[in-house]
RNA sequence: GCGCGAUUAGCUCAGUUGGUUAGAGCAUCUCGUUUACACCGAGAGGGUCGUAGGUUCGAGUCCUACAUCGCGCACCA
């Protein structure tokens, strides 16, 4: 048998490990079933990754999702499920077609416009297809173990049946309407934005107050003010009480005398500037409010450019905002008007989180999705928002972690209507049309002046025969994307796939887009199919670099997966992105913590080549255990399995992880490895050796799957022929352990304290500077009332001896007396050892060291001691508790006696 | 303004129904090359769990207030 290289090196295994399963067709449920590899009947786990946006490549914070994810496929198929893992990619709308633009304008200097709108598209058509190459090449490098064959995009052919069917059925019920609303207009991109797609940035910028009429007004917009004819006040602010609701005024402004009309309304905070208030209801929400509860009228200020329209007098007419601003203060400054200005008024201005444009609120015909209206759902009438808090509250999506679930009904409270469509050209055009031979595109009386929705595309006017338009705007891209969990399994077809695979196990995304996503799906899928999109919520955290701060660009702090994975490997980078951090909770990632994985990778590599060099000819899943130290770390095994599989189920896997770590490092790899060079009985060490690191394998592979299936092609290729995959492989069950270990009757308690005694001598030894090459005998002394220890004692003698102790000769003795002139430590309340003192030890240390120990101890007994006289804590404390709480005092009391015939026989 | 989170060893973080002496990794100190691994091994030091109250026999854990930092939402004339 060949030898494993001593050092583990990722590059050379991975894209093999990777292009193997992926031949495999394994990735793919309905081959795992096939072949055998899954029961039919089994039960469904399925995920849809959340789909990357198509305008580049994949950073750190998809490594995470990508981690999570195969992780918890990985776990569910090797239970035996049936698992899916769907694969896809967002055409991210307004992103791409903003990156495409940049593109354009620094490549060639052209805009969108010099193309025209279709090989515009093209254009960006070809930038997704190399962006979802790069892409995929990526989540492969990561491990995922994505079923390819179903893999989607949300702008392809069937995601766009499912986009028609869903906006015809919502628009046919009423909830999709086309109104004049206010929107969030970004002039630099020309399009509506959505509320959530808005950053509030804080700027500094001078408050004016303005004379108008009989009121004083604040405003930091002055270029709004040209259509102001409304001055609002509270109903109970006794300054205007002598004026009415309704009354007119004349005021002198911007151009010339005007007469305005005063409203009354509780909606104004009567301690904001003067308590009187100016409105613009055609740019701004709150004033489109307002005017709309008082039947006002609405005038458009501002162009769709950012320029003043001839409202603003020829003075004005075409400025842009800034220019308007400081010349329309200056006017009413001439004019006396201005009455004080406050220079450092601290206020928000929305940006266009994507292509940073100023939003300007305009009023525009749109499409929007009615969240309020109410509509008949199985005989009682529900809406959009009841839809998407009885998911929650009522149908049991699950939030992990938990307080997520507020977060969300709290954005429901606020949610407003959506505006779905947008002015760019890349998405899912609006699938309305119009008829030509009705000259406005306005709701009329015969069917050929309404809209026409369609699923299929139209040519022709189906009520006259007439010409027909497409309306021009595209879909909001999360509207796409709100169908992934069901247009990606075929909806609006009843498939094998939608029913098997739906409602999806497990969202699992980022806390970021809980409500540009995780709720649209919701909001969706339950009124679209009456079901949940999933059945739990896992949010993770964003990853952050070594200082906490957001990794960006402009920072230059990004890490590309690319750029580690050849250095330390996946695997390395899947850890340290799954161990250490928990739900919800942002992640510091540095390439320490990378290269302390990298580390471990490694040891795992180098326990499996000691193994493989000791591996006996044949391994046998059942064998008889005579070794202490063999059922000792098979039970270990056994409470292993347990509480990896428990916290995997509870999505806890960075403590899966610690523990894995710490039993294969420490139980592992620093004691059973060691133990088993001097154990007798190689046969059957070796035997367990491989038996516990197979399993070990098994539960590491969705953690780490490439170092543990290669480990693994090592392990079956040199005893079986034909090899095995570990990505296959079943769960260990502990039901293997338990008939192994319940074949012998001893417990384990006897040897733990074995390994107790071999720490107490390293620890005197090295507390006294005894140096290694010194080889000394030593005494074991063990109280009467211990007598059954005796014989575990004496068997494992020679494994005290070599592990690390360096003793020459060991005693064991049952008497109570205490060796003359000797180092001693209590290892347990029964045992202690002894090593005889050369002329080289310091005794005033040892002495001191003692006292230090008795101390301790007698700390403890008081505390102890106090706790049990507390009739409080018998009463109230669990019967199990207090036993507990007595056995310990016995402990101490015993031990304590021994640390004082310690210091005793030293003095 | 409302809400959420964080505050535990030098650093990064665990600590899930309240119950021994609060854990890990990294870093630090001492020692070490033996059937895998120096990307290693052995041993050690290091914390009044942000502050102040409260509930309880018992609080890192539950409650109240406060402080500092971070985040979300709303308002923003």
């Amino acid at each position: 048998m060949k030898e494993l290289p001593k050092t583990y090196s990722p590059e050379e295994h991975e894209d093999l490990i990777y292009q193997m399963w992926e031949e495999s067709g394994f990735f793919n449920p309905d081959v795992c079933v096939e072949k055998g590899v899954t029961e039919e009947d089994a039960q469904p786990f399925s995920i849809t990754l959340p789909p990357p946006n198509a305008t580049g490549t994949l950073h750190i914070g998809h490594s995470v999702m990508l981690a999570v994810e195969d992780l918890l496929i990985r776990y569910h198929r090797m239970r035996g499920e049936r698992t899916l893992w769907l694969p896809g990619t967002d055409h991210a709308a307004l992103a791409t077609q903003e990156k495409v633009e940049r593109i354009l304008w620094d490549t060639e200097q052209k805009t969108r416009h010099d193309l025209g709108r279709e090989s515009f598209l093209k254009r960006v058509d070809e930038f997704v297809d190399e962006s979802r190459n790069t892409m995929r090449r990526q989540m492969r490098k990561m491990g995922s173990s994505l079923d390819w064959s179903r893999e989607a995009f949300t702008l392809d052919a069937d995601r766009n049946l499912a986009v028609r069917t869903a906006f015809k059925k919502m628009f046919d019920e009423g909830i999709i309407y086309r109104g004049d609303r206010i929107v969030n207009w970004d002039p630099k991109m020309q399009t509506t934005v959505s509320d959530d797609e808005i950053e509030w940035k804080e700027e500094t910028v001078p408050f004016y107050y303005f004379q108008y009429g009989p009121f004083v007004i604040g405003t930091s917009r002055p270029e709004t003010k040209f259509g102001d004819k409304y001055v609002v006040v509270h109903p109970d602010d006794e300054r205007y009480a002598k004026y009415h609701d309704g009354q007119k005024f004349e005021a002198e402004w911007i151009n010339g005398t005007i007469t305005a009309i005063l409203i009354k309304d509780p909606i104004i905070d009567m301690s904001f500037g003067s308590g009187a208030m100016t409105i613009t209801p055609w740019h701004d929400p709150t004033d489109f409010d307002i005017a709309e509860r008082h039947h006002l009228d609405k005038e458009q200020i501002i162009d769709y450019d950012g320029h003043l329209l001839n409202i603003a007098g020829s003075a004005f007419k075409g400025l842009t905002i800034l220019e308007a601003r400081r010349k329309i203060v200056e006017k009413l400054r001439e004019k006396g008007l201005l009455v004080k200005t406050e220079d450092n008024y601290i206020h928000n201005v929305a940006i266009n989180s994507r292509g940073g444009g100023t939003i300007e609120p305009q009023i525009k015909r749109q499409w929007f999705i009615n969240v309020n209206k109410e509509f008949d759902r199985d005989g009682t009438q529900t809406s959009l928002k009841k839809l998407m808090q009885e998911a929650v509250r009522e149908k049991g999506i699950e939030f992990v972690p938990k307080r997520f679930e507020k977060t969300y009904f709290h954005w429901i409270d606020n949610l407003r209507d959506w505006c779905i469509s947008r002015q760019i050209w890349y998405g899912h055009q609006i699938p309305v049309y119009y008829c030509q031979n009705s000259k406005q595109q306005t709701t009329g009386d015969t069917p050929c002046q309404k809209p026409i929705v369609s699923i299929e595309g139209l040519h022709k006017c189906p009520h006259c025969g007439g010409k027909i338009e497409q309306d021009p705007d595209t879909l909001d891209t999360w509207f796409s994307a709100g169908l992934w969990t069901f247009s990606t399994l075929g909806w609006p077809d009843q498939t094998i796939n939608l029913k098997t695979f739906h409602p999806t196990s497990v969202m699992e995304t980022g806390y970021d887009i809980l409500f540009f996503w995780v709720a649209r799906m919701i909001l969706m899928s339950t009124y679209l199919l009456d079901e949940v999109p999933f059945k739990t919520v896992y949010l993770h955290g964003l990853v952050r670099d070594e200082q906490g701060r957001k990794m960006s660009k402009s920072l230059g702090n990004v890490l590309d997966p690319l750029d580690i994975i050849p250095k330390y490997g996946t695997d390395a980078i899947r850890l340290s992105l799954l161990i250490g951090s928990t739900p919800g909770n942002d992640v510091r990632l540095g390439e320490e913590k990378i290269a302390s994985y990298r580390n471990f990778t490694n040891k795992l590599w180098n326990i499996a080549r000691f193994a493989l060099q000791n591996k006996s000819q044949i391994t046998n899943d059942t064998f008889q255990i005579t070794s202490d130290s063999g059922r000792w770390i098979l039970s270990q095994m056994a409470l292993l399995i347990d509480e990896v599989t428990h916290d995997l189920d509870k999505y806890q896997f960075s403590q899966a992880g610690e523990k894995l770590r710490d039993f294969t490092w420490n139980t592992f790899a620093d004691w059973y490895l060691e133990i088993s060079k001097f154990e007798e009985n190689k046969k059957e060490t070796n035997n367990i050796l491989m038996f516990v690191l197979e399993d070990l394998l098994k539960l590491w592979h969705p953690f780490m799957p490439f170092v543990t299936e290669t480990i693994w092609q090592e392990i079956t290729n040199s005893t079986e022929k034909t090899p095995r995959m570990l990505m296959i492989e079943k769960w260990p069950a502990l039901k293997k352990y338990q008939d192994v270990l319940s074949a012998s009757d001893k417990d384990t308690a006897d040897f733990s304290t074995i390994l107790q005694i071999v720490q107490a001598i390293r620890n005197l030894r090295s507390a006294n500077r005894i140096e290694p090459k010194n080889k000394l005998p030593a005494i074991l002394t063990i109280s009467k009332e211990s007598k059954s220890l005796l014989g575990s004692l004496e068997k494992n003698k020679h494994l005290i001896l070599k592990l690390r102790t360096n003793l020459s000769e060991l005693e064991i003795q049952t008497t109570e007396k205490i060796p003359e002139n000797c180092l001693s430590q209590a290892v347990t309340a029964n045992i202690s050892v002894f090593i005889p003192r050369g002329s080289t030890i310091d005794i005033e240390q040892e002495h001191e060291r003692l006292v230090k120990e008795e101390t301790n101890i007698k700390k403890l007994i008081q505390s102890t001691t106090d706790l049990l006289s507390n009739p409080g804590y018998r009463n109230n404390a669990p019967a199990h508790i207090v036993q507990k709480t007595e056995k310990l005092l016995i402990g101490y009391q015993k031990k304590l006696t021994e640390v004082q015939k310690h210091l005793h026989s030293i003095v």
